[in-house]
DNA sequence: AATGAATGAGAATTCATTCAT
DNA sequence: GATGAATGAATTCTCATTCAT
């Protein structure tokens, strides 16, 4: 099993439990095959087999083997938005706030092995990507850090002579990077540490001022 | 063709040119074909019909297809390494050579945009990157790239109560996630621009201080 | 066509007709093909070919195309051995139930030359062979021989002062080689006269006792 | 290196040294890597590299690779005949010479596996065997082994009312099956043990007579 | 006597995907 | 809601072999 994490460590149940058991078993075994190895060379045979299923149900359910996984991750990142909601909503002022979210973000990543791999390494390389839904999803999430990062502006609380974007890039890269070596080796990531330095280094940079 | 370019745009002669023939083609083949799409719909046999030889011939040269992305890649760094040590060399003062990495890192990415596919979207899900001479070199880089920013530690001009290796990593973060849009959509990259940005942001922070 | 034959020249009707339609489709495309060529000049394309199914087919029924000649070995020792079984049960005193079996053995080579070319000539070569459920049958079937020829020495018809499983050796060797020739090249094997001028010998020695 | 060997498990020296340095080391080479892996899976490469030559050279001396097998093989044979004629020159009567004989052909198994895995495992499945020069030192052997048996027949020492050829032919499948066994699992085989086996069986029967 | 470079042609195997039931 | 049977189409990789030098 596989279920999906929050940043206490408790397994997230979806509003969309709607799903056919199926379609449920095969997302599972795709979850948990991924956990072990690239999506490539995970076959559906494989999928169909973990799953306890057929390999025709897989393309009853989903157009084909790269839908399967954009869905995957869709779940995730559902739960990843709502929950950046809820960081925002608890959080008083830009900063205070985009620190939370970062924090988040690595708790995602750190506890939802699966997850990163997905968005770090598995879907970027194929076009098809960019057209789905999951796309979507990450298009709103960024969308949403970005208003933040621009709402600090406003507030006075962040720099504004430097591109809204070019701050939002420099923290998703911040985070990707240090998240990618502990998905990549399958090392442990601590979510405390990793967003106390990150913040540190993009809030306060790293030059010694005098 | 698809040769590789320096900062100034001008082609790199590589002193390894003694690769036979059949060699050389090849691996000009492949980094033709990736600059209009991804390795893995790239077929052994377009790639030796591209260079005008048997697919064969490949295998004489190259363990596997993906042992021929790794030299190629390799190839590529081992400028991107020679050019960081002339960086370095050149200039004063670990901020600087900091940042004329940071340029010089970008530029390679803005003007070898089939390096950047390469190292950023094609090398990293498969775990044989990790065991090839590419990724020594990677890392030979990363090394170069640590013992400056420790040295900007020691001279006073890097804060020192962050891990240099989090500094390392927010850097590289932020420079890849700034080049890996580009890269996905085939949009330029400004080096000027994306390096002034990264530089301001890592720097300084974002935070306004009073 | 290539049905596995008896002792009298009959079809044999296997009790294992539960294969999905194309499996056995593809076992009888390769017998067929045996009869011509030898099993490394046979191609999957050709056994699919002729089996009227496509190449993909056989690996969903064989691991691969050395397990399929297993298995269609498997079939045939599946009948030497329960032909065995009604020989001794038909038949009283050891050296005559041995004499049955030779016959029968002999036979079943003279009958079924896709199954003496396989056991004889095609399997031995490749290591995989030795763990096959082919292996472990024909190692079932030279038990049962064996334990023949104890009760023999039991009995006091056979010799006991030679090592029971040199007498099995000698049989078998004896029997294989009168085979050999008949099925390398294709000549006709007469069961009544090979199996009389081994069991002469076996049974009663080639020196003159005086 | 693997040397031919006499039964007395001394190195055999060719009159035929006049082979060209190449050639030998090509030969030899062979010799070498059938003592681990079946002739199928030796590539030419393989056998240039162990050789320390280039592959092209192979075929300045062979053929093709099945040529080179049977040069192999033919050297051992050659060995082979010229033992069996000097054991029956110091032997008298026709069953202490078939003893011998017996027992030479087993000791150049249990000391040459690579011979025995050549003629028992590796040439009979192609028919290009069958046309060799090997093939017919196999057959000068045999018939060599026919003339032997029927000398005692008219001697009065062995049966004259079987077929010399059908007592030939349990002969060499008594000794070969014996030896097949041992070559396949690469087990040690006794010579002594194993002839004396052989020529009990044979020349006296298993049946009790009484 | 020997080599470096290159090839031709296949050949097994893989895998996502479909469709009738 | 699910399956058993079968497929199409490709794709990597292998390997013996050749030839100019």
């Amino acid at each position: 099993m596989t279920p999906i994490l929050n940043n206490n460590n408790q397994q997230i149940e979806f509003g969309d439990k709607q799903h056919p058991p199926g379609k449920t078993k095969i997302m599972a075994a795709l979850r948990l095959l991924l956990e072990e190895k690239e999506f490539v060379s995970i076959t559906t045979a494989e999928i169909a087999k973990t799953a306890g299923v057929t390999e025709a149900l897989i393309y009853k359910y989903f157009q084909d083997k790269r839908d399967l996984l954009h869905q995957v991750l869709a779940e995730y990142l559902s739960f990843l938005i709502s929950q950046a909601e809820t960081d925002v909503r608890g959080t008083k002022g830009a900063l205070n706030q985009l620190r939370k979210l970062i924090y988040s973000h690595i708790s995602m990543y750190a506890y939802n092995r699966v997850f990163a791999r997905i968005l770090l390494l598995e879907v970027r390389n194929y076009p098809d990507y960019f057209s789905s839904d999951a796309y979507r999803m990450v298009k709103r999430y960024t969308s949403f850090l970005l208003a933040l990062i621009e709402k600090g502006s406003e507030e006075g609380s962040i720099r504004s002579d430097i591109h809204a974007t070019a701050i939002r890039q420099t923290i998703l890269g911040a985070i990707e990077h240090a998240c990618l070596a502990g998905t990549i080796f399958s090392r442990a990531i601590n979510p405390d540490q990793v967003s106390d330095e990150v913040c540190q280094i993009i809030f306060r940079g790293i030059a010694v001022h005098d």
